[in-house]
DNA sequence: GTCTATATCGGGATAGAC
DNA sequence: GTCTATCCCGATATAGAC
């Protein structure tokens, strides 16, 4: 119950996306908002109107917590190797702040893919102008790829899925050690960026 | 509606897998899955007595149906080349089969990663001693890496990935063609123990 | 703006007829 | 083994008092 502070209206917005966050959209009732953020289940349908529309909110900025640094980093002007290197370090910094992230985008994207289209829009990002720019510093640095999306796909898999799987992993690997697969998450951000760049000027 | 010669509790745990795995537990009703197998919600009580349980039983199924491959493939006497080949292959091939196994699996377990301890030791898998057994094998072909388990999240992570991300990616960088993204992951086959090996080799 | 009370529906689960 | 009928609860949502 932090941020007392906070109007009404944000504070809900703030505890529903920890609930949401946590037990994805059908997991969560609105009387677990509710109690959650100390009021009453009505006073949820007073701001929001609908779960629906409370649940569409909190996507929206959660997604928009994660997208952009997408272009920023990729239509910056930094050479191909400091693109991989803050790129790794952005996301994997992203995400141990807030873990719960990945796998409640993938799930709920998974079930309503529809959400996607017009968020990716606002998010002002063009998924082609940035293949295209990669492929460029590709050929500018003498490296042939048969698809550059492999590229990307592989950093972004490479930094995101260690958080998605984590409770397998962990456990499997890890014994189960929070603070042990942190520090190991940590690591990647060298080691995810050297994989990749050793394997493209080796390729 | 296939297998109509099956016994009605097959036919039951057949249908009930397709439901939970594209609704998830929360989002699926007992009277989602007997209309979809065409019986009476209260068999499904009679043959499983709970949702839970019958949910269990199919997770159970699912997890069993690729976490063996692991063990299959590491404790195998492949040469390292062979084994990151072969991985590759085994589940890239079983997703492509089952799409929807990554993200329910991911989404199930982050909900209750109870499921899984027990699950592990069914399987006969010992994580550790396939640490080892690759550990000693990057040895003795002189190759030094800080953990070798970053070895082991870095080729899962290539090959999953992809496809519990498949509605983002498809999405944003293959205009939602289905065809063109399934072609994307059968070259992984190839790419990702390319991109393994180089690295490794070079490193 | 915040609450209580209530309407309406669908959920999981059981009893009992056949 | 399969069905209908029913129980009980919790879900979203609204009405209306304050």
């Amino acid at each position: 119950m932090a941020d007392r502070n906070l109007s009404t209206e944000e504070h809900i917005l703030e505890v529903a996306r920890e609930v949401f966050m946590q037990n994805g959209y059908d997991g969560t009732s609105m009387q677990m908002i509710a109690d959650q953020a100390g009021i009453n289940k009505s006073l949820l349908h007073y701001y929001y109107r609908s779960k629906e529309r409370l649940f569409r909110e909190i996507f929206a900025k959660v997604f928009s917590q994660f997208i952009p640094h997408l272009g920023v980093i990729f239509m910056s002007e930094m050479s191909l190797e400091k693109k991989v290197y803050a790129f790794a370090d952005r996301y994997i910094d992203v995400f141990l702040e807030n873990p719960l992230i990945p796998i409640f985008v993938m799930q709920e994207l998974s079930k309503n893919p529809d959400y996607l289209t017009e968020l990716i829009k606002e998010a002002g990002i063009n998924p082609n102008i940035m293949i295209a720019k990669i492929s460029q510093m590709l050929k500018d640095e003498g490296i042939y790829m048969r698809d550059v999306r492999h590229f990307f796909v592989n950093l972004i898999s490479l930094c995101v899925f260690p958080f998605a799987a984590r409770p397998l992993i962990q456990r499997m690997m890890f014994d189960n050690e929070r603070e042990a697969y942190d520090n190991f998450l940590q690591e990647r951000k060298k080691e995810v960026p050297q994989l990749i760049l050793n394997a493209i000027r080796k390729g």
